[in-house]
DNA sequence: CCTATAAATTTGAACCTTAAAATGATTTCT
DNA sequence: AGAAATCATTTTAAGGTTCAAATTTATAGG
């Protein structure tokens, strides 16, 4: 079979392709897209059915799980890749149902640290064991092999996407 | 190093594992989602830079480029994985901006069938373009060889949490 | 001290999203 | 045909999300 378009091949030249071509790289993004929102879905699903929370307030919960002293809003904001404005609605709530306690921090007036409370903590924690497992279950097909393997390809995949986005390479 | 835990290894037993411990797919899931995330957040803003649109706008109008007779709206939310709602509302912004037609089924009376407006379809045909390029710009550190395995292994992924999710073996 | 600049957060507007209930149309069963 | 079930969509209520502008506090230079 004829190459369409006549790209000349030599050493430097990875493999046949056209100009312009990058439907690969386009059907795994969707790829990855969908594998996300499915399991997404069925993590927020039940994350509402069995303890009625929904899946931001918790993905909020676990990184203040992982900071016992606390953490700043901002801080909140940037490990969660979400707004800042999005961050101040998520901890109201949660505050209100508390869940959450929040105070001015003592060093810079501007700062405002969130974390846990004890009720806040039982709860994450029970749901925590839940996810796991439900976690477990999705991904149940999958050898440890795949499991390593995917690790390390989505590594690579993240440091590709930090640099083309932020234009510097990986720290 | 001596197992904590003492499981007996035999030929059934994949690996040393703790019961319960399911960490290693706990932080797969997480870069996943990482991942998926740092990704989408770009392409999002990109949308909005160079084309003042939306990324669940962009979305539907790629559902409906690849449906040339037109789509009705559950079979976009079935394709989108999003809500019927959802559908409903950005279906109804598109259409005042007249890139979206939608008409009565005429063999159902319940059912609303929506395409892309001659307008529409050269919008998107230029965002398409651009979108295609981000992504290779994204996914330009991975090997040929790094796009096909990621490719193989989340099709494996996919499978497992289908059956998972709907407690079916995939179709 | 005063002012400019930066940083942390909040606010407001618009939009996206879901789940659940309601509406209207079609199909199935008897 | 008539009743019941199913289906496609819309509506509603609550919440999540972004961006950009505004607010408040900190810090550095003159």
């Amino acid at each position: 079979m004829q190459d369409t378009t006549s790209v000349p091949l030599d050493a430097e030249t990875k493999v046949t392709e056209r100009p312009g071509d990058h439907e690969s790289e386009l059907r795994l993004w969707l790829r990855l897209l969908t594998c996300t929102t499915l399991i997404e879905g069925e993590v927020r699903r039940r994350l509402r059915q069995e303890f009625d929370v929904t899946l931001p307030r918790f993905d909020l919960m676990a990184q203040l799980d992982k900071a016992p002293g606390g953490m700043t809003l901002g801080e909140l904001s940037q490990r969660m890749m979400v707004s800042n404005g999005n961050v101040t609605g998520l901890s109201e709530r949660l505050v209100a149902l508390g869940l959450l306690d929040r105070r001015q921090s003592r060093s810079d007036r501007r700062a405002q640290l969130v974390s846990l409370t004890p009720e806040g903590r039982r709860v994450f924690r029970a749901m925590a064991r839940a996810h796991e497992g439900w976690i477990a279950e999705i991904f149940s097909q999958l050898l440890p092999a795949d499991v390593d393997a995917l690790m390390r390809l989505l590594a690579r995949t993240k440091a590709s996407a930090r640099e083309a986005i932020t234009g510097e390479p990986p720290r």
